[in-house]
DNA sequence: ACAGTTTGTAAAGGACACTTTACTTTTAGT
DNA sequence: ACTAAAAGTAAAGTGTCCTTTACAAACTGT
């Protein structure tokens, strides 16, 4: 799966410790989910939607839709 | 976190069994959710929400929004 | 009451999500 | 060019997600 965490956190002007802080995870989780290693949980999702203000169907993209 | 599923299941008038070969999982992966054991991999989540014709955030609800 | 379907419970195993620690490489400012 | 900040890489450990198997309990219709 896909996401826009990469440019998201590029516009809020915010480094992978900045959100990692925001989101109450280590910086190595912000770095696997940028660079696909893995997907996010669910409540993560959540938190990185809220924090980006934007829906989950909006920042993670299924493989196949 | 908690879910509709449950009653979007029954909405929908599928047993569990049907509902875990729609999504390609178990049905004890669906009794898990169901129950709230535990919250959906991503991935899963957008497969339920897909098979629902609902957004994520309309059928799985954190805890604190 | 009985049989068949649906739901619930449990336990062991594998893969994935996340942490902690530590070190290296790249980028940006002076 | 130097330094510091930011980003990348790696490895071991823990807990969660999901599977498989098996059996028990509850519901449904005849």
């Amino acid at each position: 799966m896909r996401n826009r965490v990469r440019v998201l956190r590029a516009e809020y002007d915010l480094t992978q410790a900045d959100l990692a802080e925001k989101l109450n995870v280590t910086r190595q989780t912000v770095i696997a989910i940028e660079s696909g290693k893995y997907d996010p949980s669910l409540p993560l999702a959540f938190a990185v939607a809220r924090t980006f203000n934007q829906s989950i169907e909006e920042i993670f993209l299924p493989d196949s839709p």
